[in-house]
DNA sequence: CCAATTGGATTGTTCAACAATCCTTCGATC
DNA sequence: GATCGAAGGATTGTTGAACAATCCAATTGG
């Protein structure tokens, strides 16, 4: 069901005329890439995965390419291409566009579509039944829908291409968490508050807390990065 | 001693060692497309472009999938690749996503670096040299230094990215612009007083005078496109 | 004049080959 | 024994050709 959901979320970006290859590829790799198959830092070789899944290399390198532009692979130039690897420094830089793309829109959502924010609603109710099953992978996918909807309310093509694409770099970001549930837990009902406050018109208090949000979320990723590096926390060998 | 190394060797090579032909090819066709030699809206030609620049067919389709993403292009499959033709709603667009990361920038200037603030004032004074020689497009690529610098305020490589995209994509509206003096020339003021402003630390103005700015060229443009529409206007066959 | 067909041109994809570069292993020298 | 350097193999970078799939325009027929 979550897959499913997944895979519209993906395929909704451009409509029917779905028949390159590489864009197929480039979401079969995408899938395996954000749900942890391939691990961030794992290198990718032309010849195993392009043997894999049945494609030339040159396909599967304009795959690759696309991929890199969004984020989810780095391309090292004659040593090949790898998964990315989200540094802390990188989770402060993607809530800081987080930041001032989603508070915009929604702090501007007076002129949002109604169909923009039933998204919003849908969201939430989705982040719901993953909670009520237990099902804290699909909690994670609610709650990225939500700030996808967020984005989505400033009704523009642009805005949400960057939000996915942020998106999608901090899906890799959440596999360094050991413990998604109580990560994402709390914040399905923060999401519930501020979609009320965005049904009630009350949109600059609801940005302000979102940014309040956003900041908690990312102090908590930040540190978990810190007890990774931190020797202390280390298991002895 | 080998960290030292390994730094200067990373640097070196992103500097000289550009040595990949598809960016070469990315870059020389990016130049044209900006400087308007290939125009809104022209179809290139796979087996054309590649003769004159003595390439092959796959390396030429990477440099497109590269400029593609960068918004220059669009890709049309079993059509080709055509520039890229913004319309009035892409204008709306693109200044919707300059707003939110311009201002956010602006705003949040205070722990902005001395390099950054520097390199606003320098926009500032190059848009001056080309204003007194007389160069209008030069004047277009001061502006532009203007607000990336604006964008590098805010310290995160992801907005340097967005918003060089952007005013990329920027370039190619002002093709539509009959009057490239009339339209850039009153902006230089606006730039020097919102320098001004952000070195006394009076932010919050900065951003509010920039709001309006932009919302003025937004409505110029949107204008200019109207008037391309507009039956009226065109001359009898 | 309009519609269907056909043919040529262009793109999508694969395959094979070679050059350039990197990583590893092996050896040589101190 | 350790460090440095040089072959060797493996992988990527790039090319060229080939064929299938698709689109576009001209031609043909009604």
């Amino acid at each position: 069901m979550t897959e499913e959901l997944t895979d519209l979320l993906a395929g909704s970006r451009n409509l029917v005329g779905r028949s390159s290859t590489v864009e197929r590829v480039a979401d079969v790799l995408r899938g395996h890439i954000i749900d942890g198959a391939l691990a961030p830092g794992a290198r990718l070789s032309e010849e195993a995965i392009g043997a894999a899944l049945g494609v030339s290399r040159n396909t599967l390198r304009e795959a690759f390419r696309l991929l890199s532009h969004e984020g989810l692979l780095v391309h090292e130039f004659n040593r090949g291409v790898f998964v990315a690897k989200p540094t802390a420094e990188d989770v402060v830089d993607l809530y800081r566009v987080r930041r001032a793309l989603e508070l915009s829109a929604l702090r501007g959502a007076a002129e949002a579509s109604d169909e923009a924010v039933a998204l919003v609603g849908a969201s939430v109710e989705m982040g719901q039944r993953a909670f009520d099953s237990g099902d804290w992978w699909g909690l994670g996918t609610a709650n990225m829908r939500f700030h996808q909807a967020i984005a989505g309310l400033a009704g523009s093509p642009r805005t949400d291409e960057i939000v996915r694409r942020l998106l999608a770099e901090l899906r890799l970001v959440f596999h360094v968490m050991s413990a998604p549930r109580e990560f994402h837990a709390p914040y399905l009902e923060q999401n519930k508050e501020i979609h009320r406050m965005l049904c009630e018109g009350r949109l600059d208090e609801a940005a302000d807390r979102l940014g309040g949000y956003l900041d908690v979320a990312e102090r908590q990723l930040v540190d978990a990065f810190a007890e990774l590096d931190d020797p202390r926390s280390q298991a002895p060998a």
